[in-house]
DNA sequence: TTGGAATGTCAACAAGACTGACATAAATTT
DNA sequence: AAATTTATGTCAGTCTTGTTGACATTCCAA
């Protein structure tokens, strides 16, 4: 990875990764990365009768463990009634746990049960099997690439988040 | 751009990208940016009335000038009613047009219109003007990657369609 | 203590995907 | 010529997942 990458706009060999069809070709293989992106979950998914949402809940709930129902609404970008609907099959259904919050007990704590974490393994699995056989076939200077497109390409504000995800808050 | 990069698989620098965290992560990024790469043409969409099934059959219309309905349904992986329901409305406000097949009076050939691809220039420009940002921030090698990891991620199936959209079939 | 803000729930609606059944016209096969 | 298949379109109904609006509960501050 040879320079330093921040400034290195407007040199001439950029400009051959820039032309209407460069850009055409990487927006149609968002469209259909995205797609094999979430086949395999889907599948899972629909064992369950659950949908994508289900996924997005799931897997926000595990990787930000005990969050309140306002900070997952922050990170999806939907209403908290879209939100609601999808978490109340998931705690009927006895995969999501409900707490009301100590300090303020207007809150909701989030945390997955035992069988959530089921299924949350098993469709971090397949999702995480098409990624590292991608990965593997693309090489680790490509996959680099990859992520640094990916997150250029955020809006600021859900980068912000996106980088907030790691240290549970 | 080192080596040749077909065959680079279980070297042990590999392994480091191959974490649970990092894939994790990567999942994170491929869920935010699709967002970022969504969010422009929503916006102008929306004024109009349609949704992201307009603008992809638009997209496809335009890229494979004078397609079959039955075409469009293979790249779109959706229902004929699904797409139906879409292109009749496009149809209605003039976007798109529909002729009779000459050698096969029973296909359908879809073209836009001047004002289909009046919406079209501006949805892509919008998309377009992200995506150059995010290239132009993350330099040449980091775009190669970020292409070549989709590419990698698609079904075999669409991945030859995705292949085929240069040349109009 | 009263009123506003934050949080979460319930109800109704819309877009856009789905399936199934059916109609029509054209091409192909028998 | 008749039967079958193919391409397309339509109607009706369902599902997921977004949306708004109305409302209940809780907390906090005037």
């Amino acid at each position: 990875m040879s320079a330093s990458s921040s400034q290195r706009s407007l040199s001439g060999e950029h400009l051959l990764y820039l032309t209407d069809d460069q850009l055409r070709k990487s927006t149609e293989a968002m469209f259909f990365a995205y797609r094999g992106f979430t086949a395999d979950p889907d599948r899972i998914l629909e064992e369950y009768g659950y949908g994508r949402a289900h996924h997005r809940a799931i897997h926000f709930i595990h990787v930000s463990y005990g969050t309140t129902v306002n900070h997952l609404l922050s990170i999806l970008g939907i209403t908290k009634q879209s939100l609601n609907r999808v978490l109340r099959t998931l705690i009927e259904d006895g995969l999501v746990e409900s707490k009301i919050g100590e300090r303020d007990r207007r809150e909701r704590h989030l945390f997955l049960t035992d069988k959530g974490r089921e299924l949350e393994k098993q469709l971090s699995t397949v999702q995480h099997e098409r990624m590292r056989e991608a990965f593997k076939q693309s090489g680790p200077e490509a996959v680099a690439g990859f992520r640094r497109v990916l997150e250029a390409m955020m809006d600021k504000h859900m980068h912000a988040i996106y980088d907030g995800l790691n240290n549970d808050e």
